[in-house]
DNA sequence: GACAATCCTGAACACGTGTGCATTCTCATG
DNA sequence: CATGAGAATGCACACGTGTTCAGGATTGTC
């Protein structure tokens, strides 16, 4: 006998097992005083009730599928942990799945959530192809979305968390225009997502609020990864008349960007200023330190679960919260040579 | 009805439940002809088996606990990729739990395991408790260890994937004594970790090989994150007589380290060398680049969870695996001064 | 002491799938 | 045509828990 059933325990305590059943889930309709004599047979046995055959019973699995681009990226790594921190602190568990971005490996992972019977789904979707949410709102699950990637998702089973944007960026630009920088370029991400929008939408909006021209040779892509702000920054670089200040639009474009700067013996912050976003871990530990948004990754994450427990417990809740960034001042920002 | 069954599926093509069951499992015993119409009704009304029920029949849930201590660590993360991969390659899912290295979620974790029926459990042990296997090991399920820290596990239910930490560091002190360095300094971890004991081992293994006295001022400790290399750093700087070159614990020890240096001026690899250990996203983008150890991470993970597999399927397998590193020379190591 | 009201308990069934065994069907063979 | 073998299918039960309902035990009241 590989586990302790509750009918072992009601065998061993002389009653039925429904008994059992109602004593381990302090149910009122049982006596004092049996109750407590199962469930101190239940402790000496071992017993830890199957929750397979709990969720064939109740129908409820108390268990949230998580999907990500990968799980090896810092960011969403980070917003993980919260995730699994506020799911195991009310009972439920996470199953983890990467879809990297392959649409074969999504469909996949919606066929397992949707055979494992998860009770909701949560997704990171910063790379988050535009078609797979409503490939995943076919489980008739509720699904919240992290800093979800398209702006139109209204489908009634979809709540979100994200990072208010534009206000980060306006803030960061605020920061920059404060030190007296006027040639301020951006380096975007490839692809059109919301957060690359977002951004660059109040990098204009702050431009115009101090009344600066817009300069589009200003404007440069990357592909949010060092690679490709390495070789936006060079090109950026080329110009004849080069930014005095760079906004990258992650800390791993800035990374590159970094990179570029140093290859070429420019001086940070001295000769150019640079701003990344993100606040990953690495921020902390580039030369010179980075000056860099920090959004409140664990939290978020944190919160997105939050909103799915209250959602399955069938209490209100908000279905789109914005959190705020908060700049971070380190070294990599001064005010222009000249 | 929420879920399509097999019962559904039954009264649609006129036959009974379990001929459905057999049909969808290609059961040589169901009629070609039938079992061909069954499974197109399945597809039609779309439907996903239960794995719940399934797993209640079968007892088996297809289905593997991870532990890790924080998913944020970027090092478990890119390990924990691998694991998901070849779990999802297999039909099994992943149920990840973050332990942060406290007692009470551990045994939370272990009661999560326990109750949700997994069919193994993989644990990446950087910073698990020596409790903590003994703990899982209490259920009676396969346990297949990532780069474990404590040598003596000898529970027929362990197994376990491992970098030869040894041949790795007496590589890096290879290269470093190769470059012409006398004066090589170990920055190491705290707390007696096994990878740390083994990386010194090999240190000081590699000193005898080439005759260079072993001594003692050259060997200090941090604590495997960024702080606890600063300092150490710190304190070897102020030796009288400080090192040419330093062979640190980790990465993240060398991200300190490398801070260190930046802030007294020192150039790398001119004045100093350094060398770290992981090779980390992070280190293809330091300042200067850092030579370091590549672990194969993602494949670690993905060998752990085929050994996984393989123990569930009864087939025959190696109980411990040991991994080669690879030496990446990159920008910070050079011959010394003088 | 009789009766009702309340409190506990157990029997029966449900959840969805898999499997051993009995049964029916099909077809070839004598 | 009867018989037997083998193929195909259905019946019944199991997995472990929760829940409805009926009935038994206990208590209180007149």
């Amino acid at each position: 006998m590989q586990h302790v059933s509750i009918k072992d325990i009601a065998r061993a305590a002389k009653v039925s097992h429904p008994t059992v059943s109602r004593a381990l889930s302090n149910s009122p309709l049982v006596k004092g005083e049996t109750a407590k004599r199962i469930r101190q047979i239940a402790a000496s046995l071992g017993y830890r009730p199957s929750a397979i055959a709990r969720s064939l019973a109740t129908k409820r699995t108390k268990t949230i599928g998580v999907v990500v681009t990968s799980i090896a990226d810092p960011f969403i790594a980070d917003v993980i942990s919260g995730v699994e921190e506020a799911a195991n602190d009310h009972g439920y568990s996470v199953f983890l799945a990467n879809s990297n971005a392959n649409p074969d490996r999504e469909v996949r992972v919606v066929h397992s959530f949707h055979e494992r019977r998860v009770d909701g789904i949560l997704v990171t979707a910063s790379r988050v192809g535009a078609l797979y949410v409503p490939l995943l709102s076919q489980l008739k699950v509720p699904i919240v979305l992290i800093n979800n990637q398209h702006p139109d998702e209204t489908d009634e089973f979809i709540y979100s968390v994200t990072i208010d944007n534009i206000k980060a960026s306006t803030e960061v630009m605020g920061h920059l225009i404060g030190l007296g920088h006027k040639r301020i370029a951006y380096i975007g991400d490839r692809g059109g997502f919301q957060s690359d929008t977002e951004r660059l939408a109040g990098y204009r909006q702050a431009l115009a609020v101090a009344e600066y021209p817009f300069l589009p040779e200003l404007v440069v892509h990357g592909d949010g990864k060092p690679g490709g702000g390495e070789q936006a920054m060079e090109s950026l670089l080329a110009l004849a008349n080069p930014p005095t200040a760079v906004f990258c639009y992650n800390d791993m474009s800035a990374l590159g960007a970094l990179r570029a700067l140093h290859s070429h013996g420019i001086k940070i912050p001295e000769e150019l200023s640079l701003v990344g976003f993100d606040d990953l871990a690495i921020a902390s530990y580039t030369f010179p330190l980075l000056t860099t948004v920090s959004q409140p990754k664990q939290q978020m994450g944190r919160m997105a679960m939050e909103i799915m427990i209250k959602l399955l417990s069938r209490i209100d809740s908000k279905t789109n919260i914005k959190v705020e960034g908060e700049l971070i001042v380190r070294e990599s920002t001064a005010p222009p040579k000249f």
